[in-house]
DNA sequence: TATCATTTAATTGTCGACAATTTATCATGA
DNA sequence: TCATGATAAATTGTCGACAATTAAATGATA
């Protein structure tokens, strides 16, 4: 591809995309978009205008609405008729819903992973797990909820449940706003250890063809996570 | 609902549209498009053009192309960059994935639903019920499937369970999607009283406030119904 | 006749300009 | 001083035209 990522400089602090597409100035420019969102570059709640983005990106206004509109569709954005878009803003309470969104549909996919994921799929999410755990001790906390794509412990058990709804749901869709909430919340502190171990187990009963026990540790690995983040939370608000 | 099927016609048939939000030409033809859609207007794999589209519905390529692009979020169509667009092509396998999310997540909105509903919400799901019973039995069969917005049984549950993400999942992205599927694969026949007799039961569990159970008969209820559709598919390729 | 290359047509992607609506500014009056 | 209304600025919505790409049609050649 010939597309030189000359665009702007700007926010491209030199980072592409070796992404699956971007055959037109709207998909690319909604890619830098998103990333720009999920980095947390563009802060929540502010307000991005047309002409603003026009110009910082060098493109008319027609192809960057159709970037903004899938924006939109993936929940990362929120727009007004006549008055304009913001970036999401994300409250604890909706945090809380869509962790209990994730309980629901990714310990579905790890039971549906136990019965159709191959073997060489299985392989290839340990060596997801062995590369976290080459890491050093000390960058592992940070790092590790870092990962994207599939480096994504979750994204690949998704992939694995060989359902194209579903994927499309959690890693289209809901992906990328899991992430934005990562990043807002960073999260930290002893909870990373701990959810190395249960991705291990949860690998275990995959490979054993175990789909009821892979859902229940799924189920309890999520809703784990969630609870630590709501302590957090509150801890916050004590403080 | 007033809503004629006018569609074509130039755009200002003078139907205006207590519809929810039709502040921008590119949001009513986005309504006029899925509703085509849904009802088989615009039959499945069928390609879409925009120059076809723009000189129909009387608008130009703009709004037209912003619509197009909600409908692709929606699943409704498929867009190939530089190729173009075609109605979602319904296959049984997909069809039966959509059925699997629908009972990991509508069954933990019945949950929710049970530990949230206020009264009134409650009373209305009743008269939700009660509406249908008093259909003649002839038309109930087909009617009873065809219902939408705040009359289908299962959209007032999503909405019960005060939960925004998955609302907006179920309500908003997938709605029209299984509206599209029901259609396609016309549901009849001996199910739909059985169905209602479940409904039943669901509404006695969240009145109860007995979430356990309600989310153990939505479960049930919407693998039954995935069951029948499967059965109904095998015994047409048996035939 | 079938296959392949070239040309033609049609469709999509992109752009700039104008109209409609909203938001901000400012002046006026109680 | 505050509220209210009119004016001005900015932003969004819409349109038509041109460029880029793909699909179809045509013709040449083996």
């Amino acid at each position: 591809m010939t597309l030189t990522a000359t665009t702007i400089s700007k926010d491209a602090s030199g980072h592409e995309t070796a992404s699956p597409e971007v055959r037109t100035l709207a998909e690319r420019v909604f890619h830098q978009l998103q990333d720009a969102i999920v980095r947390g570059e563009l802060a929540p709640g502010s307000k991005i205008t047309e002409p603003g983005l026009s110009k910082t990106y060098g493109i008319s206004r027609g192809p960057l609405r159709e970037a903004m509109r899938r924006l939109e569709a993936h929940r990362l954005i929120e727009r007004v008729p006549h008055v304009g878009a913001r970036v999401v803003k994300l409250s604890m309470k909706e945090l809380l819903e869509l962790f209990d969104l994730r309980e629901a549909l990714e310990s579905m996919a790890a039971r549906l992973a136990a019965e159709h994921m191959s073997a060489d799929e299985i392989q290839g999410l340990r060596d997801v797990l062995a590369v976290h755990e080459g890491q050093s001790d000390l960058k592992r906390g940070e790092a590790y909820y870092q990962r994207e794509g599939d480096l994504d412990f979750h994204y690949r058990i998704v992939q694995g449940s060989h359902n194209k709804m579903l994927m499309n749901l959690l890693c289209d869709d809901l992906y990328y706003l899991v992430r934005l909430y990562r990043t807002q919340f960073s999260a930290s502190g002893a909870r990373p250890q701990r959810a190395f171990v249960e991705h291990h187990r949860i690998v275990d009963a995959i490979e054993a063809g175990d789909a009821e026990l892979a859902e229940l540790l799924m189920r309890r690995h999520v809703s784990a996570s969630r609870a630590n983040v709501a302590d957090r939370y509150a801890a916050i608000l004590d403080q």
